[in-house]
DNA sequence: ATCTGTGAAAGCATTCACAGCC
DNA sequence: GGCTGTGAATGCTTTCACAGAT
C-alpha cells in the first residue's frame, strides 16, 4: 500500500496515465471489474507489463478476481497525484496559449482539477486583456502571481527563442514543473520537472518510421 | 554510408531530431563545426550518446577533428527522410485542425517540406468552407483524395470519441503515417505508424513528477 | 479454475574504455 | 593531442514462469 520505489521506468508513468484513461470510459460505461488481460489489450501492452507497472506502487488486485474498476482508477489518481487540484500559469497568450486557456476539458473528474490561474506576456497589446475571464499579466507580475497562488506548473507557450527565458521565468517565480510546447531543450534546475509536447518532433518521427516500416515504434510516450 | 540497422531504439529517433535541430540553430549561426561533445551538451545528453546515436547509420565524423555542420545536418535530414516532400491531411477541422491548417512553420529548410494537402471533416457546416486556400472535403472523399495527392500522413483532429473512425478512414485510404492528437491509443495496421501528441497525458506525467522529484525523468520524449 | 503478484531470466539501451585516425 | 567510432560491460526494462490467493 506504501510507496517504496527507487526508481520507476519513465515509460510506466506513461502507461499509468493510459491505464487511467481506461478505467475512467470503463467506469463511464457502467463496468465494475476487468483484468490486466484486459487492461493490456486496451493499452496495446502485455498483461505482465500491466501488472508488473502497478507493482511498482502496491496490490491492487484480487487474485482469481481482478480488479475493480472504481479502486484501481481512484489508486490510479491517487498516485500520478490527480486527487488534489494543480495551479496552472499560461506564458505566451499567441494562438496556442490562448487556445490552452479557453480549453474545457482540464477537469476530467470531480476529484481533481488544473486550474488556469494567470496568463502572462510581454507585449503590451495584451497585457490588460481578458482572456476566458482573466487578465493578461505582464511577465514581471509572473513571481507575485506565483507566490499569491502557489503556481504549480507552467505551460510555455511563447516563439522558441523566448522558451529558455520564460524557463526562467517560472523557475525564478518557484514553479516546479513546466509542459514546454516549444521545440528545445530546456535548462531547469534538478527540482523542476520539464515535459515537452511538441508536434514538429511528431511529425518528423512519423517521417522516419513511414520510411522505415520495419523498425517499428513499439512505444506510446505521448506529448 | 548504408543503412544495416535491424533495431534502433526509439529513443535515438528521438534525439537525432533534436540533434538536427541544433545542428540546424549552429547553421544559422555561421558555425561550421562541431563536436559530440557540444552536441551532447545543447541536447543534455552524454557524448557517448551522441557518438552511439549516429553510428547506428555510418560514420559522419573526422577523428580529432569533430564534424562539419553542414554535412551532419544533411545527412541527419536524409536519416529521418526530410529531404523529401511530404503530403499530410488534417482530419477534423476544430480549432486545432484550423491552427494547424494555418501554421507556417512546416517547412523550415529549403530541403524538405510538409505540404497540406487537404483538410476534412463530416459537418456539413464545415465542409465547402475555405481554410488557408483549401477547401474542406467530406470525410468520404478522402480515399479519392488521398490516392489522387499520395498523402504520406494524417493529423488526427477529431474528439476522443471519433478518433478511431478517423483512423479507419486514414488507414482505409491509404496512408501510412498518423499524428493522433487525441488522448487514445488507436489501433493500426502493422504497416501504419502512428505518434502521439497529446499534451493532457504531458499534463498529467508532470503532476507525477512534481509530487516525486527523486524520480527524475531524464527522457526526452516528444510530441 | 482463474487471475494477480513477483523473483528470475532474457532482451535492450546506455555507458564505458580505448583503439583508430586526423 | 584531440575527438570519433565501436566492442564489451553495465544497468535497466520487459518478459516469463509460477507461486499464491480466492
Amino acid at each position: 500500500m506504501s510507496d517504496k520505489p527507487l526508481s520507476i521506468p519513465t515509460a510506466t508513468i506513461s502507461r499509468l496515465v493510459t491505464y487511467l484513461r481506461i478505467l475512467t470510459n470503463l467506469e463511464r460505461s457502467g463496468i465494475n471489474r476487468t483484468s490486466s488481460d484486459h487492461l493490456a489489450e486496451e493499452a496495446q501492452v502485455s498483461a505482465f507489463q500491466v501488472r508488473k507497472d502497478l507493482a511498482y506502487f502496491g496490490r491492487f488486485g484480487t487474485r482469481g478476481m481482478g480488479y475493480t474498476v472504481l479502486t484501481l482508477r481512484r489508486e490510479l489518481q491517487r498516485i500520478l497525484g490527480l486527487n488534489r487540484r494543480w495551479s496552472v500559469v499560461i506564458v505566451g497568450m499567441g494562438r496556442l496559449g490562448q487556445a490552452l486557456a479557453n480549453y474545457r476539458g482540464y477537469s476530467e473528474s470531480n476529484l481533481y482539477d488544473f486550474d488556469i490561474k494567470g496568463l502572462i506576456d510581454v507585449d503590451p497589446d495584451k497585457v490588460g486583456s481578458s482572456i476566458h475571464g482573466l487578465t493578461v499579466q505582464h511577465v514581471g507580475d509572473l513571481e507575485g502571481l506565483s507566490r499569491a497562488a502557489s503556481v504549480d506548473m507552467g505551460f510555455i507557450t511563447v516563439p522558441v527563442e523566448k522558451a529558455q527565458e520564460a524557463a526562467d521565468a517560472l523557475v525564478k517565480a518557484g514553479v516546479k514543473g513546466i509542459l514546454n510546447f516549444a521545440p528545445t531543450v530546456l535548462e531547469v534546475p534538478d527540482d523542476v520537472a520539464v515535459e515537452q509536447v511538441d508536434f514538429l518532433a511528431g511529425m518528423k518521427r512519423l517521417a522516419f518510421y513511414i520510411l522505415n516500416p520495419h523498425l517499428k515504434d513499439l512505444k506510446d510516450d505521448d506529448a
